[in-house]
DNA sequence: TCAAAAGTGTTCAATGTACACCCATGC
DNA sequence: GCATGGGTGTACATTGAACACTTTTGA
């Protein structure tokens, strides 16, 4: 991490060319080998936790701000990523936050003098997703950390970036019928079992088997590969794809895949 | 209107009082005799429309700041509002707008030292429902009149206004499943057929009569009362009233009444 | 040989959807 | 008597939901 003092300065110097007040949070939602994580950092060893954010400069517009963030946290770019809703209830600052005195103990006492630490700031949120194993998670600015939680065993948060989480995943949950969140989630070849755990994690209950896989192929928005993985111990199973055109199509239209 | 100068200062000194950059705009959708309408103003007689909209006290939760909003519109409490979409392009602002000269041909040249029509701001979207005949609707501070229009039939808006309003009607043909909007836009009784036209407004497709009345009656989610209503030349149709328990219980589950 | 996950069909129930005629009333 | 909207039932097709055993493989 760069020397406090001057990072500070340099972010005092900053403020001007961004938007008051506002700020973008980002729960970037990452999946691999059956497991829904979400990308959190901290500034230190002993804070809370918080959800990956940044704020608007004043010619972007707040869509563009979130890519950035997105870009700048995970390395990679064009991830799905969709406004979910806005925080903006009054005490939202990180300065009367009980956390806020481990930020001072961090960043020296001059840390309040940024406005985005000492004034109410409205955050609007989205949410992206990708899968997890192509991110190279890095810190920002000001963080010591930056790593995946698993989405059923997540850290304590500053602020009120839980319920931020938990209105994400809200979203996540009605969204899987009318968005390409399995596309954005699973690599490009996956098992029929990787794509109904996916399924089950989001809508957090058990799915029947054959009843998944049977309105899967009547769809017809997967194709089966030749190709099978190898996962050891058990018999392999066949790899698939998703069939874009069909697949955008029953997204559009909305597809029912839970029973 | 009071005294355009007097105005100004008003407006200028009161400024502080609120978070810079941000602004609540709300769509008012109220339905009655099978109308579905939207509350619009205006600043003088040649302008573009506006939706009701407003500001942020640093005190308060954006919310609540909506809720004021309505409130302040249409002279009615706890109708129901929801926050569907913030709005952040680069160049919503009023300044570069080519409304702008009309607005300043209105209120003077000083118009533009209000930070909110030179600066770039992020508005935050509400949507409100109600049945339209209770509403009087109150002219803004700045605003010569204020009226409804019909969805089917809408005035040219200023700035991103029609956008806002697209993406709204969006939400509510999302949410008629899941959220209680019949129950907020129609009069406390009402007739089948009220119901039915509301449910083809909103999703913009016709609907069988048979199906659609049996369907609610399965569910329950409606009772049949003795009376009848008046509606001349026909035969009279038959009031009804939602079922509140059932009714909130089938939306949090998710209702499907449209085939 | 055991444990773990893959793969695969049938049956029954519930729901969706298509469809048409008479009724009551006021003009 | 006609124009207008209200009110009502049946039959068929589609979809949902429940259900269990065999296969493959590595440890």
């Amino acid at each position: 991490m760069p020397d406090k003092k001057s990072l500070l300065d340099k972010m005092l110097s900053m403020e001007d060319n961004f938007l008051p007040n506002i700020s973008i949070d980002c729960v970037i939602f990452g999946y691999h080998e059956r497991e829904l994580k979400i990308l959190c950092s901290r500034t230190h060893k002993t804070s809370g936790w918080i959800l990956p954010g940044g704020f608007v400069r004043k010619d972007i517009p707040i869509d563009d701000a979130a890519k950035q963030v997105l870009t700048m946290r995970t390395g990679l770019d064009g991830l799905f990523l969709k406004q979910f809703m806005t925080f903006g209830n009054s005490d939202r600052i990180w300065r009367n936050s009980p956390f806020y005195p481990e930020l001072e103990a961090t960043f020296g006492p001059d840390f309040k003098k940024l406005k985005w630490i000492s004034e109410r700031m409205v955050s609007i949120g989205y949410y992206a997703l990708t899968d997890f194993i192509k991110v190279i998670p890095a810190p920002g600015l000001l963080d010591y950390e930056c790593k995946w939680f698993n989405i059923k065993n997540l850290p304590v948060f500053m602020l009120d970036h839980k319920q931020i989480f938990k209105e994400a995943f809200k979203s996540l949950k009605l969204h899987i019928h009318t968005e390409p969140i399995g596309l954005n989630l699973l690599p490009q070849k996956f098992t029929l079992g990787d794509l109904q755990a996916l399924y089950e994690t989001i809508l957090e209950k058990k799915l029947d088997q054959r009843n998944f896989t049977k309105k899967l192929m009547t769809i017809g928005v997967i194709q089966k590969l030749q190709e099978k993985k190898f996962i050891g111990g058990h018999r392999s199973p066949y790899l698939f794809q998703f069939d874009k055109k069909t697949y955008f199509n029953a997204v559009k239209n909305g597809i029912e895949l839970a029973f």
